[in-house]
DNA sequence: GCAGTGACGGATA
DNA sequence: GTATCCGCCACTG
């Protein structure tokens, strides 16, 4: 099948890429897809990836490590309960100590 | 076919 | 440092 956008699909194996207990941000995928201005589409993906359960969407939070798109999941408690269950910390729908878990796609997959 | 919106992010005021 | 605007591409109304 002709993929209609291959943007989605990028999306999806840089999502599918991200570690366990590890994290991302939708501007890190975006830039890693080469449009860093495009981090809404990112998110946009990831509500197509809701039919896509090896799709760790719960990885994938917006700069600050908010989550930002719990209220988009099955349960808007689910997102942070997964999180939590890789060894994350959740306060108050942000994670703490984010950036130690923080994971870029443009560095750890190398860039080629 | 046009306009508005969206799980964001960076820039400007 | 905080507040607001624009841009990005895709989808819905």
């Amino acid at each position: 099948m002709q993929e209609k956008s291959n943007f989605f699909e990028k999306v999806y194996a840089v999502a599918k890429l991200i570690p366990f207990g590890r994290v991302t941000s939708y501007g890190a995928i975006a830039k890693y897809l080469g449009t860093p201005k495009s981090a809404r589409m990112v998110g946009w993906a990831m509500n197509s990836a809701h039919g896509k359960p090896e799709i760790p969407a719960h990885r994938v939070v917006n700069r600050i490590g908010l989550l930002s798109g719990k209220n988009n999941f099955a349960s808007p408690t689910l997102m942070e309960d997964l999180l939590k269950s890789e060894g994350l910390t959740i306060l108050e729908d942000q994670i703490q100590n984010f950036k130690s878990h923080y994971w870029d796609p443009t560095e750890e997959l190398h860039l080629d």
